[in-house]
DNA sequence: ACCAGCTCCTGCTTGC
DNA sequence: TGCAAGCAGGAGCTGG
């Protein structure tokens, strides 16, 4: 799925469209995602205006002028797409409506803003603004790793006593939120730390490296609009182009890009899931 | 409490 | 070329 670069490269691109906006018209074609949708959700939000857009982790909110706000999570092959109105007619790169557009949003201005996604592990929900902080979805989500409290402080709290491997704990999204399979690979390598390495065994100093590396691939991955890989798409439906820039993910065989290093990158098998690293230069 | 494994769904890639 | 198996960026649930 989109992890957090992807979804924040989303969000940017959505605030000049939404933002402000008020949606004429509110068509849900599934409803089935990876839960309902909630009931009545089209009618709920028909005529509100999106006051504003943000991100908690891997989840996009928009908060609505009646209170309300829209939760959205991507899952993994969730794209959000625009398109503008011409002449009366939607047109997006000149496709026609996909099996998988499940939801979409016209705004007032002409703007149409289609929510796809084709395995549908995907999900939205509508809340009140005043108990966004208790939603199932969001309570228990660790702190943001861009935010000012995030630190190694907060890895060595989570980590205490932790026996699974930091890859694991990493995608545990109470610990830290936002993180998914690609960048918890590329920041173990950035910070030189084994991803098999038991989490509750890694020095403070370590953890203060490995904080700052977490910050540091989150924030080139942004500034490069996200990851493209199969299905993620910026919302102008435009590539990132961060999958560039990946020193391990996927790149089982290759020599380690780590300076001075002469091992080759690796894969292996963690909780089910491909761990790309190298052996020689992560400890 | 913690942790590994399985599961949801579809589509693309790989290997025979 | 055709077909089936395997794999994919997430995360909730189960059971040890």
């Amino acid at each position: 799925m989109p992890e957090l670069p992807e979804v924040e490269t989303v969000r940017r691109g959505l605030v000049p469209v939404l933002e402000g906006a008020r949606l004429a018209q509110v068509i849900v074609r599934r409803a089935d995602l990876r839960y309902p949708l909630p009931p009545g959700l089209a009618e709920a939000l028909r005529g509100c205006r999106i006051e504003r857009l943000d991100r908690r982790g891997k989840y996009l909110l928009a908060f609505t002028d009646r209170e309300t706000v829209l939760l959205v999570h991507l899952g993994m092959s969730g794209r959000i797409l625009v398109s503008a109105r011409t002449l009366g007619q939607f047109h997006r790169g000149g496709a026609a409506a996909d099996r998988h557009d499940h939801v979409i949003l016209e705004t007032e201005d002409g703007a149409r803003v289609v929510y796809n996604d084709a395995r549908r592990f995907g999900a939205m929900d509508l809340c009140a603004a005043d108990r966004i902080g208790s939603h199932p979805w969001l309570a228990a989500l660790g702190p943001e790793p861009l935010g000012n409290a995030f630190g190694g402080a907060c890895l060595e709290a989570a980590f205490r006593g932790r026996r699974a491997p930091v890859k694991t704990a990493l995608l545990d999204q109470r610990i830290v939120a936002g993180l998914g399979n690609i960048y918890v690979c590329e920041a173990l390598h950035r910070a030189g730390i084994a991803p098999t390495r038991a989490a509750g065994r890694i020095s403070a100093k370590r953890l203060d490296r490995l904080a700052a590396a977490i910050r540091d691939v989150l924030r080139d991955a942004i500034a490069a609009g996200g990851s493209s890989l199969r299905d993620y798409r910026r919302a102008d439906g435009e590539l990132g182009y961060f999958q560039h820039a990946f020193r391990v993910y996927d790149r089982e065989g290759a020599p380690c890009p780590a300076e001075g290093c002469a091992g080759r990158v690796r894969r292996i098998v963690q909780a089910g899931r491909s761990t790309y690293h190298c052996p020689v230069c992560q400890r």
